[in-house]
RNA sequence: GUCCCCGUAGCUCAGUGGAUAGAGCAACCGCCUCCUAAGCGGUAGGUCGCAGGUUCAACUCCCGCCGGGGACACCA
């Protein structure tokens, strides 16, 4: 089923078809017409800029092409109005009946309204948080976790298939240390120096040791392994077990012991040599990165014969290609900014199209503000805010929200004061209010016994402002949420809540739903509960993409 | 030195080349004897960091500067 603007953009295209093939002027139809919905009501409900666009190749002037446009729109379908304004832009203005239909399509679709189809048919890893198993998720990974299932949502929304995948470094260096640090705490001895310093750790040793009491008598040989393989499964247990209670689920968990148990690790080599981008110098073998805008070449295989953290990221973006996926989205903090010329790299030395198989997300950091000072996070210190915390301190739906409304690539400040109030400083109460109102108003009128069934929809009610305003917001969505796709901006979504659960409340404000006192019900009354149903569901569907729940009462 | 991000109202921030640059908070003024006032309406608040360029049109794209943050390992 197409939408509204959909039904415009081929109604505006092939007005200009027509004057094009009637001789009007020459020029090439646009793939696209862009429509947008303007600021300022007596614009009409769509303008469109194609007139001035095509003002250059038709060789006139902007306003006589839009002249002629509008003479081939003029007595299209469920357009009222067509008017030429400023330079040339036309403004469309469409019939209020036949724009309340859409209450039917979203009652009708319910859940999947805002479904599209851009994406449909490419399938998509989403990778992201991919922390370190050795120690707790903090703040960093928490706009992660919110932002990355989000978008996970979105992209799935557009038809995408899409694996979301956590990627758990659980080999090298840092796992023995952590291990180690682990262990020092278990037998009261002190944290090596550049271990893990931590309180959690020796909570870790606690729980190590009371699954398997016997662990710190075992030989050193063995005790050190088991120390480090233990504290690894509880930690890892533990960050699954966070990330659920967030709301943030994945598909995969995949360990990069795994890939090299696999000799995934060898394959992209041998893969990578097959496309000749491979070469050995001064004992180490090397990856010629710089064949592809790299600031420097990667090393492999170090000249010792151990292998590098880059030859895992090589292995594992050709495991992810050779799984199937088209394109490999990576979300990545700032501080790994440095990454992103070489997974492009990678990409191309495999012999793919880095511009499109791969996707990196470079997130800013988050600032945290409590009682009206930054929080300065340090490791070191002990004042790390761990997800945890800061769901305990503010709730989920709070926190997913705040972090989900900005663009990542913004640095953001939270502050935990306003989180924690309940007033709408805080904008996902402003949003989740509006769903709240209209299940009140539902549940209203169903002890009113008042229909609310579309058979009993009389779509020629929905004339007054407030309720084409609304309508209007209503159409929005679908485009909102191929936007947010498209751009893998999923703080679109949010924004766009903002603006729908204002216009809502603008409509409660003017327009009453229910009959008042002993008035008897008509069908102004049934149809405008039906625009309550419709914007219930497009907000419900919306706050599902966030992750954020829609509250009946609040 | 090279690279990335940011600079928009007092504060926190939206704005994928379009008309008079927006929202929330903070300030001020109004609105509940009937559907949730966690709401609505209004007033005030701006040289979109600075200077050039491209364009019919620039907060948006390009170049240079200024200011803030971050990154540049045969580390993980």
């Amino acid at each position: 089923m197409s939408t509204q603007v959909e039904q415009l953009e081929a109604a505006v295209k092939s007005a200009i078809e027509r004057a094009v093939s009637a001789g009007s002027f020459d020029a090439a139809v646009p793939e696209t017409i862009v429509l947008e919905r303007p600021k300022n009501r007596d614009h009409g409900d769509y303008a469109t800029s194609v007139a001035l666009q095509l003002a250059k190749p038709a060789g006139k002037n902007p306003r006589e092409v839009a002249q002629i446009i509008c003479d081939q729109l003029m007595g299209t379908d469920g357009i009222s109005k067509v008017d030429i304004a400023g330079p040339g832009f036309i403004n469309i203005t469409l019939n209020r009946a036949d724009q309340a239909a859409l209450v039917s399509t979203i009652m009708k679709a319910k859940a999947d309204y805002g479904k599209v189809n851009a994406l449909a048919g490419v399938s998509i890893n989403l990778e992201f948080i991919s922390a370190n198993p050795t120690g707790p998720l903090h703040l960093g990974h928490t706009r992660w976790a919110a932002v990355g299932d989000s978008l996970g949502r979105v992209l799935t929304a557009a038809g995408a298939q899409v694996v979301r995948e956590f990627y758990i470094n659980d080999r090298g260096n840092q796992m023995d240390l952590f291990g180690a640090s682990v262990e020092a705490a278990a037998l009261g001895k002190p944290i090596p120096e550049d271990g893990y310093q931590g309180g959690y750790i020796a909570d870790l040793a606690a729980q190590v040791i009371a699954s398997d009491p016997g662990i710190t008598s075992l030989p050193e040989g063995e005790r050190h392994p088991a120390f480090r393989e233990a504290a690894y499964a509880v930690q890892l247990k533990d960050q699954q077990r966070v990330l659920e209670t967030f709301g943030t689920h994945f598909d995969v968990w995949f360990s990069e012991r795994s890939l090299h148990d696999q000799g995934a690790v060898e394959h992209g080599l041998d893969k990578l040599r097959s496309q000749g981008h491979v070469f050995e110098e001064e004992g180490a073998i090397w990856l010629r990165t710089t064949d592809f805008g790299d600031d420097k070449d990667r090393v492999l295989t170090k000249s010792d014969g151990s292998l590098t953290y880059f030859s895992s990221d090589t292995a594992y973006y050709i495991n992810k290609r050779e799984r199937g996926f088209d394109i490999c989205i990576y979300m990545l903090g700032a501080d790994h900014h440095g990454y992103v010329g070489r997974l492009k790299a990678i990409a191309a030395c495999a012999g793919d199209d880095p511009e499109y198989n791969i996707h990196v997300l470079i997130g800013q950091l988050v600032k945290i503000m409590e009682g009206g000072e930054e929080v300065k996070l340090s490791k070191r210190a002990g004042t790390i805010i761990t997800l945890e915390e800061l769901v305990e301190k503010v709730g989920v739906d709070a926190a997913r929200y705040t972090l989900i409304r900005y663009p990542v690539d913004t640095p953001m400040v939270m502050d935990i004061d306003v989180l924690k109030r309940n007033t709408n400083e805080n904008p996902v109460y402003y949003v989740q209010y509006a769903h709240a109102r209209i299940a009140a108003v539902l549940r209203n009128a169903s002890e009113l016994n008042i229909s609310v069934d579309l058979k009993d929809f009389d779509s020629s009610q929905l004339i007054h402002d407030r309720e084409n305003q609304l309508l209007g917001a209503l159409a929005e969505f679908p485009r909102v949420v191929q936007t947010a796709a498209e751009l893998r901006q999923p703080h679109r979504i949010a924004r766009y809540l903002e603006e729908l659960a204002g216009t809502y409340h603008g409509f409660y404000a003017d327009c009453r739903v229910l009959p008042m006192g002993e008035e008897n019900s008509s069908p102004l009354h049934t149809a405008r509960l039906l625009l309550c149903a419709s914007t219930k569901q497009v907000i419900k569907n919306g706050l599902d993409l966030l992750g954020v729940s829609a509250p009946e009462r609040m």
